[in-house]
DNA sequence: CATTAATTTCGCAAGAATGCGAAATAGTCA
DNA sequence: TGACTATTTCGCATTCTTGCGAAATTAATG
């Protein structure tokens, strides 16, 4: 579990593990789930789920035939938010700019 | 300026990036201060700089001779704070943990 | 135990990111 | 204007990332 800051941003640094990581935060989603979720081969999205997993973003359990993933980093979902919220216009209110020197 | 989410957190995927973007926390800084923060030349510096320009994370100035950076997206120092804290050692009084439902 | 289902690992080809030094730009100052 | 300083842009070689399909793994079930 390599743990330095940027390999966090490095992990979240792709439009599919993004993804995962919003629906992740609705709960625990299996792999099945997510490849539904995205245009990728089921090799790819493991792969992308391992990336995730590496940087201490997501957690994974096998219960049955399935792996289940849930987020173990909650802050990301928070920062998300604040993100795409930025993008869509920046809004005073965002929590984000709240701290604007 | 491209700006989804995850071009976001591609910019910040880059140990060097995030250490400019740290320093920036703490106020604007020409290139020249950032050049010596770090193991790296100029001009792979410079490129640094623009990708986190690109993704809309700091804004650039230029001023006689110097160019300055600022942060243009204050939620990534708080996000960065927090990563760290939790790298550490996980601590239950750190904000982005009292959200873990 | 053989089969099936869910997922991961492997090896590969194509494309992207990194770092460098040299050259180009842009402001300043004599 | 000519020299000088701060910074960016370019082109190149090297390494990393992505996506794929095939093969391997693991659990459940007949």
């Amino acid at each position: 579990m390599s743990n330095s800051t940027s390999d966090v941003f490095k992990a979240l640094g792709h439009p599919a593990r993004v993804q995962f990581v919003k629906l992740l935060g609705e709960g625990e989603k299996c792999v099945c789930d997510l490849v539904e979720s995205v245009d990728l081969g089921w090799s790819t999205v493991s792969r992308h789920l391992s990336v995730l997993k590496e940087a201490g973003i997501v957690t994974d359990e096998k219960r049955g035939l399935q792996v289940f993933y849930r987020l173990s980093l909650p802050c990301v979902s928070q920062f998300i938010a604040c993100l795409e919220q930025d993008a869509e216009r920046v809004q005073p209110d965002c929590a984000c700019h709240s701290m604007e020197n």
